[in-house]
DNA sequence: TGGTACATGTACCACTTGGTACACGAGGGG
DNA sequence: CCCCTCGTGTACCAAGTGGTACATGTACCA
């Protein structure tokens, strides 16, 4: 059970430290320091600083993806929607949804390892959210213009929480648009 | 006229540069070559390079606060956010959001010398909107909360174009907002 | 038993980093 | 005319960087 793969627990931990701390500033001897190790095992693991990257990226990636996979598809579309807020909203995810926004910052400037997120970043949430639109009985082109929508409100807002911490203020807001917009949907 | 503040045009080309080619991974040695000085230069005007960076995090907000403030207020309010985010659209602007949302990234993660977005990211931009929103008749409360969602609606579908380029489906995205939303609101 | 593949530590390398010391030239005011 | 401030360049520094060489430990398989 507890696997012996050093490689995947030094990812799940490098990735855990830089989501409380950020990937800037700190170096591979740094990090290592911190998660117990020494940087030459960083290295031999993963090759070089930006292999690294490249795998906390893909980590960081499929664990937004589970958060999106552990959504319960039935009832209402408003009814999914806040549940789905809630989901994000949960403080025990801000540490890697401010690692998710670094990394977006800086692979919007070309940050070699980090490239791999643009592709997906949006893309990869469309299909689950227009499928799921299409269940509710929307036509593919509106499913697909409203699930852009809300991805754009959800990360807006959550922006908005990780600046300012006001999760009143946001949900206030959120629940504006469910009652008023989607509530109209279907 | 032009003349005589050889820090403020330093600090000019900078943003301006850095906007292009992204805050990570630029020294003040590799930004001072490129600038056509020498580091030692960026050291005597901003003292150091957090300071460089505090300056440059100031221009940027700047710059930002530009774009709201040359915003004309006249007009429905479909009308005024439609003009809004064709303003935020023009890709001679990506580079500034882009360093942007670099920034508010590292901001979040608490790199020194960008905390000082954090506060005024989110309510630099409330004061201007709820103004507005109150003008079209919106109590105090509506006009609040319409506008953290606004924010969040161009922010989030604003990080959908710079990933993704396809200017087409986030006008789409936000036209259906605007219509369907914002239009039914005064 | 021995070998071999993985995992780890120690020591080192060349290079870059932010920052400093210091010298120099131009311009203006006394 | 001298002096002083501003802006700039050159040279330098200690510290930290990513990466490599190499030796070692450990475990499992033949």
């Amino acid at each position: 059970m507890e696997r012996k793969d050093p490689r995947r627990d030094l990812l799940e931990r490098a990735v855990d430290y830089l989501s409380e701390h950020g990937v800037i500033a700190r170096s591979l001897r740094q990090l290592a320091a911190e998660l117990g190790t020494s940087h030459r095992m960083l290295i031999y693991h993963f090759g070089s600083m930006e292999g690294l990257l490249v795998e906390v990226v893909r980590e960081v990636e499929a664990r937004q993806r589970a958060v999106l996979a552990d959504l319960d598809p039935t009832g209402s579309p408003a009814d999914v929607a806040k549940a789905f807020w809630r989901r994000f909203t949960d403080p025990a995810l801000y540490p890697n949804e401010r690692l998710f926004f670094e990394l977006y910052g800086q692979a919007l400037q070309g940050r070699p390892g980090t490239e791999a997120l643009l592709p997906e970043v949006v893309t990869a949430w469309l299909g689950p959210l227009v499928a799921l639109g299409k269940s509710h009985g929307l036509s593919e082109r509106d499913a697909l213009v409203n699930a852009r929508l809300g991805m754009a409100v959800t990360r807006g807002l959550l922006l908005d929480l990780l600046a300012t911490g006001d999760l009143e203020a946001v949900n206030e807001a959120m629940d504006r648009f469910v009652d008023t917009y989607v509530a109209g949907l279907p």
